[in-house]
RNA sequence: GUACCCAUAGUUCAAUGGAUAGAAUUGCAGAUUCCGGUUCUGCAGAUGGGGGUUCGAAUCCCUCUGGGUACACCA
C-alpha cells in the first residue's frame, strides 16, 4: 500500500475513534505539501472540523498524533492553521524507488474508442489537424496506459460537394496531372485543384454580379457550382466515370495522408468512411418517430424539439427523405457501438462543433441508448500563430507537412550550432533532428489545456531551455550519459539507508506520484497534466543533479542509490513523454 | 438577437473550493564552470470591473466589459 492509501485508510478510523463520527475516505482532502513547509503530504483539516467540533489547529494536532501512532512511516507532523503536514520517513521514500518507473496499471476491463483526425479528402492537413491528431493520439495512449482497451478510430470524410469541387477542377484544368507526373504529394495535388476550383468559381460569381445579379443569385447560379452539384448526384447514382475518378483521387490523397501520419507518429486501428456511412441513421429516425422522440412536420420533414432542454428545434431528416449531418452521426454512433460495444467513446473534434455534439448526445440519450452516457466530446480550441490566427477559410493556413519539415530543419540548425553531434552517422543525425523537431511541436501543443485557444510560437517551442520538449529530452540524454559513464544497468535496486537530502527526496516524491497522475490524466482526458508533470520531474532532477555529486562519490551505496534514482527518473521521463507521443534520445 | 467557451506577471502557460496564486520567458544581480555546454540561486512583475455564496474563491452564482464560436433542409 502506498503511503497515501495508508493515510486515506486510517483517516476515517481516526475520525471515528476521536470524534465518534463517520466520514468516508473520499471526503478527505490530501495534497502535496508546499515546499515552504516541512513534510510531503498534507491533510486539509477544515472539512473535518464539522465532525470534531474543534478548531482546525486542534483537530490537526489530534489527527496528526493519531496518524503518527497508527502509521509507522509517518515520522513527524506539524500543523499550520488548517493544514496538517506529514513528514514521511526517508526509508519509505527510498523503498519506493524500487517501484518507480515500473508502474503498470492493471486492466480495468473497459473499452474506449478514441475517434480523431477525421480529415476531408479534398485538401491536405493543416495546423488545426495537427492539434487534433496529437491530442487524439496522446489521450488514447494515456487511456491505454491507465488500463483501458483502446480503439483508435478515424472517420474519413471522403464524400460530398467539397470532394466534387476538387474532382471537377482536376477534370477541367488538370491535363491528366498525377502525383507521379508532377512529383507532388497526393493530398497536395488534390488540394491544389480545390483551390483552383474556388478561384474559378469566384471569377464566375463576379462576372454574374457584373451582369446585374445579386451575390446570392450568382453564388447559386455559377456554372461551376451547378456542375459540381450534378457531379455529386452522379456520384450518388453510382455513375462509373465519376466513381472511378473519385477512387483514383482518393488513392492519391490517402497516400499523402499516410505519409503525414507516419511523420507525426500517429496510427489508427479502425477506419470509417463517410461514403459508407452517409446513408446510415434512417433506422434511428424510424425508431425515434415510433418512440415519439421525433415528430413530422406537414411537409414530411422530421424534427426533434429540444427547447425544453434549452436548445432549439432541430431537423433530423429532410422532407425528401435524405439525411443531414446529424442523421449520419446518429447512424455512425450506432454502427461504432455495434462494432465494438465500447463503454466509452471519445470524439476529438474542434470546439466550433460544441453545439452539434451536445445535440447528438442528447438525442441518443432520448432514444434510450444506454451507451449514450459514455460519449464524450473532447473539444479543443483553435491554434493561433504569432502572425495571426490560422483558419482554412482565410487562406492563410499553415500546411502540416511544411510545418513539420520546418520544425525538423530548425532542430537541425540549432543542434549543429551547439556542435554536439560529432560521432553521429548521417542516419543518426536525421533521426535526432526529427525527434527534437517533433518533440518541440508536440510538447508545445499538448502542454496547454485542450479547450483553450493556444498560441504556437515555433521558435519558442524549440528552445532548449524552459518549459519545452527539447529541454526534457536533453535532461533524459544527460541522465543516460551519466548512467553510461558509471556502467549502470537498468536495475534500480538499492540498499542505501542513509538520510535523504531535500533534492533527493523531492525527486523521489515526484516519482511516486506517477500512478495518481496517470489516473487523473485519463479521467480528465488531459495530456497537459502529463506534460506539466514531466517538466516538473525534469526540473527537480536537474536541481538534484546540480546540488549532488554522483560519479565521483567514494561511498558505493550512496553512489549506487543516486544512480538508481537517476535511472528511475530517466525511465519515467521516457514513459510520460511516450504518452505524449514524444521520443527521447540517449544522446543529443 | 439567443446560447456556449475563454479572460491570471510585458509575453506564453499552471493552480481536485484550501496556505504567502506556481513556472517559463524577458530584465537585473550572482553561483557552478565539476559528471555534459542547454545547469543552479536571488530580485522585479499578475487573478478584466462590480456584487454575492463560503471558515476559505483565480476557481461556484449574478452582472458588466473584452475576445472567440455556434445558432444551415452544408459537412
Amino acid at each position: 500500500m502506498t503511503i497515501e492509501e495508508q493515510i486515506l485508510h486510517t483517516l476515517p478510523q481516526a475520525v471515528s475513534d476521536l470524534y465518534q463520527a463517520i466520514m468516508p475516505a473520499n471526503a478527505f482532502n490530501l495534497q502535496e505539501t508546499r515546499k515552504e513547509f516541512d513534510g510531503q503530504i498534507t491533510v486539509v483539516s477544515f472539512p473535518i472540523t464539522q465532525f470534531s467540533k474543534k478548531s482546525p489547529e486542534v483537530t490537526g494536532e489530534e489527527l496528526g498524533t493519531y496518524l503518527q501512532n497508527a502509521i509507522p512511516d509517518v515520522a513527524a507532523f506539524n500543523v499550520i492553521k488548517g493544514f496538517l503536514n506529514l513528514s514521511i520517513s526517508d526509508s519509505y521514500w527510498i523503498n519506493s524507488l524500487e517501484q518507480a518507473g515500473n508502474y503498470q496499471a492493471t486492466a480495468n476491463g473497459k473499452k474506449v474508442m478514441v475517434e480523431y483526425s477525421s480529415p476531408n479528402t479534398n485538401k491536405p492537413l493543416h495546423l488545426g489537424h495537427v492539434r487534433n491528431n496529437l491530442l487524439g493520439y496522446s489521450v488514447a495512449e494515456i487511456l491505454a496506459a491507465s488500463g483501458y482497451e483502446v480503439i483508435k478510430a478515424n472517420l474519413v470524410n471522403d464524400r460530398g460537394i467539397h470532394i466534387c469541387k476538387s474532382m471537377l477542377a482536376w477534370q477541367k484544368f488538370g491535363n491528366g496531372e498525377t502525383p507521379a507526373s508532377s512529383g507532388l504529394k497526393g493530398d497536395h495535388l488534390v488540394g491544389k485543384y480545390y483551390v483552383l476550383f474556388d478561384k474559378a468559381y469566384k471569377a464566375e460569381q463576379e462576372a454574374l454580379v457584373a451582369q446585374g445579379k445579386t451575390e446570392e443569385e450568382s453564388k447559386k447560379q455559377a456554372p461551376l457550382i451547378l456542375e459540381a452539384q450534378a457531379m455529386l448526384q452522379a456520384w450518388e447514382a453510382g455513375d462509373e466515370a465519376v466513381l472511378s475518378l473519385w477512387k483514383t483521387m482518393n488513392t492519391w490523397v490517402y497516400a499523402g495522408f499516410e505519409q503525414t501520419y507516419t511523420t507525426l507518429g500517429v496510427d489508427f486501428k479502425k477506419y470509417y468512411y463517410e461514403s459508407n456511412t452517409y446513408l446510415l441513421g434512417k433506422d434511428s429516425i424510424e425508431e425515434g418517430l415510433k418512440k415519439g422522440v421525433f415528430f413530422k412536420k406537414p411537409d414530411g420533414s422530421v424534427w426533434i424539439d429540444l427547447t425544453a432542454d434549452g436548445l432549439d428545434e432541430k431537423l433530423v431528416l429532410r422532407a425528401d427523405g435524405t439525411s443531414v449531418y446529424i442523421t449520419q452521426d446518429l447512424g455512425t454512433a450506432q454502427l461504432k457501438y455495434d462494432d465494438f460495444g465500447m463503454d466509452e467513446s471519445i470524439y476529438v473534434v474542434g470546439n466550433e462543433q460544441d453545439y452539434h455534439f451536445k445535440v447528438l448526445f442528447l438525442i441518443l440519450e432520448k432514444l434510450g441508448k444506454n451507451w449514450a452516457k459514455g460519449l464524450y466530446h473532447l473539444s479543443y480550441g483553435m491554434v493561433d500563430l504569432p502572425s495571426g490566427k490560422m483558419k482554412s477559410r482565410e487562406g492563410t493556413v499553415v500546411d502540416a507537412d511544411d510545418l513539420l519539415a520546418e520544425m525538423v530543419a530548425t532542430a537541425k540548425q540549432r543542434t549543429e550550432e551547439l556542435g554536439k553531434v560529432e560521432g553521429f552517422t548521417e542516419e543518426e543525425k536525421e533521426k535526432l533532428y526529427h525527434m527534437i523537431g517533433l518533440g518541440a511541436l508536440k510538447y508545445f501543443l499538448l502542454k496547454v489545456e485542450p479547450k483553450k485557444r493556444l498560441l504556437f510560437d515555433p521558435n519558442e517551442s524549440i528552445d532548449f531551455q524552459g518549459n519545452t520538449g527539447p529541454f526534457i529530452q536533453y535532461t533524459h540524454a544527460r541522465i543516460q550519459s551519466v548512467l553510461n559513464k558509471a556502467n549502470f544497468g537498468t536495475n534500480a535496486k538499492t540498499n542505501y539507508s542513509g538520510a535523504l537530502t531535500s533534492s533527493e527526496r523531492d525527486v523521489l516524491v515526484c516519482l511516486s506520484q506517477y500512478p495518481a497522475l496517470l489516473q487523473a490524466a485519463a479521467q480528465e482526458h488531459s495530456p497537459a497534466l502529463v506534460a506539466n508533470y514531466t517538466y516538473e520531474l525534469a526540473k527537480l532532477y536537474n536541481k538534484f543533479y546540480h546540488e549532488e555529486i554522483i560519479l565521483k562519490l567514494e561511498d558505493k551505496e550512496l553512489k549506487n542509490f543516486r544512480l538508481a534514482l537517476s535511472a528511475a527518473t530517466a525511465k519515467t521521463i521516457k514513459k510520460t513523454m511516450g504518452l505524449l507521443g514524444i521520443q527521447v534520445p540517449n544522446k543529443m
